[in-house]
DNA sequence: GAGTGGTCTAGACCACTGA
DNA sequence: CAGTGGTCTAGACCACTCG
């Protein structure tokens, strides 16, 4: 393969214009990955049938495969493959649940649903995920504990059109992180996300679901999820109580 | 340069006991950072001299060199050559106070000193520092203030031992992000850090500070900064006012 | 032992910076 | 223009996994 030329555009010779041969190969294989050519779990071509494929050195398909390893859209394991990142076995509570336990102990913790409804996007729901305002959403609501204690209060809301036929009944079957669900029942991986995170005083409803007084510091934890291609396709509104957790962020 | 050999010890054969040569060389690198031959802004040497140096392919050196930017303790920059990372020039408020205010608009954060005294360590702080109980160690509070309006609280521990000669004056005097001060007086370079995040109820002396009333709800952040080897040797309690701001948190 | 990812080399050439 | 980092290749060999 050779390096695509920039485009000869009479009046617009302007722009970068140069991307490197190992990105392009990379955006080759991530849209192997958002049709669904590659499986979340399975594994892909190897990297000298790859670079076969796309005829180029080995060396390149390894840096377009480093990239995407880094992006956790894909996991290397030697000696046995490379294969595609999925949420339905990483029993990492830890990557985008981000609360931790004082006392150390990990594990324990169960989900309460409290409802799961179809309405209309209120216009800020609707703004955050790029709809149009009073299209269909779903909105799922349900309580996280831990070891008895309720801790996480959540508000999720997802766009109808992605996610046909989610009940309350397929919710509460399912075993395992949420994310999981999403990818083998949807389709829809969630990549990455982005959180602002405030503290407010508990209200009525907060309080009694977390079983705390009135006016309780909460942390509050707006999270907005986003599939290939950077298009949002989940928000959510924690309330996480921190008497005997807190939020835990690394900075480097 | 060869791969350093397991030690030929009799007993104790087990161990990984192998690490690839370019790991070796980021060692070595590390080294140089830590006992500053290379210094904060200044350029180290090119790919080709490191390669001539270590005996190795400009390859390795460039693998080992990679690790380092990915870690932030080197930048690149193309046709320059590669320098080290310094907080002094690095005006990005936000890789470690990572509070964005609701209205986007940047910059305008002003620095009010309250107080720096010498004291004791309590046995908190110095478990944490890894000091001994009662070492001594340097305390510092101020305020940080958002276009006239207060929205930071700190409660800074450091251990004296690291920052002979810090004085209210000198904080009060230096422009620029704390850590470069630290970096450039001291020689201290912050790495990375670890953050636990809760919600807590203001208090008398943080809601007069703040011009909140009690009992507001304040994000308590608590930071654990680590220079070279992991080592800590930075304390910080921060109380967030997020009326009219929100920390913000990338998940990947 | 065959197949995978991981390391290392040597060399060529490209893109960017600054004198 | 020379010097820097950035890309790409082709080939050798190593470490790991599994049948």
């Amino acid at each position: 393969m050779s390096v695509i030329s920039p485009p000869a555009s009479a009046d617009a010779p302007v722009g970068p214009a140069f991307s490197p041969l190992y990105q392009q190969i990379k955006a080759l294989m991530t849209k192997s990955l958002q049709h669904a050519e590659w499986r979340p779990g399975e594994a892909i071509p190897s990297e000298m049938e790859l670079a076969a494929r796309f005829k180029v050195s080995q060396g390149t398909v390894r840096k377009a495969i480093d990239e995407l390893a880094a992006e956790n859209l894909l996991v290397r394991r030697q000696g046995k493959g490379t294969f595609v990142a999925t949420h339905a076995e990483e029993h990492v509570q830890f990557r985008f649940l981000r609360l931790m336990p004082d006392s150390g102990e990990t594990g324990g913790m169960t989900r309460r649903l409290i409802d799961c409804r179809r309405q209309r996007a209120p216009a800020e729901v609707a703004r955050a995920l790029h709809l149009r305002a009073s299209d269909p959403v779903i909105r799922v609501r349900r309580v996280l504990s831990f070891r008895g204690t309720p801790v996480v209060f959540d508000d999720i809301w997802l766009p109808s059109a992605l996610f046909k036929g989610l009940t309350g009944e397929r919710l509460a079957a399912y075993r395992g992180p949420l994310y999981g669900l999403f990818e083998t029942e949807f389709g829809v991986r969630m990549i990455r996300a982005e959180e602002q995170i405030r503290a407010v005083a508990a209200q009525a409803a907060s309080a009694e679901l977390l079983a705390l007084p009135l006016g309780a510091p909460l942390l509050s934890v707006e999270r907005l999820s986003m599939t290939y291609g950077d298009k949002p396709v989940e928000l959510r509104r924690g309330l996480y109580s921190t008497a005997s957790h807190y939020y835990r962020n690394d900075l480097s």
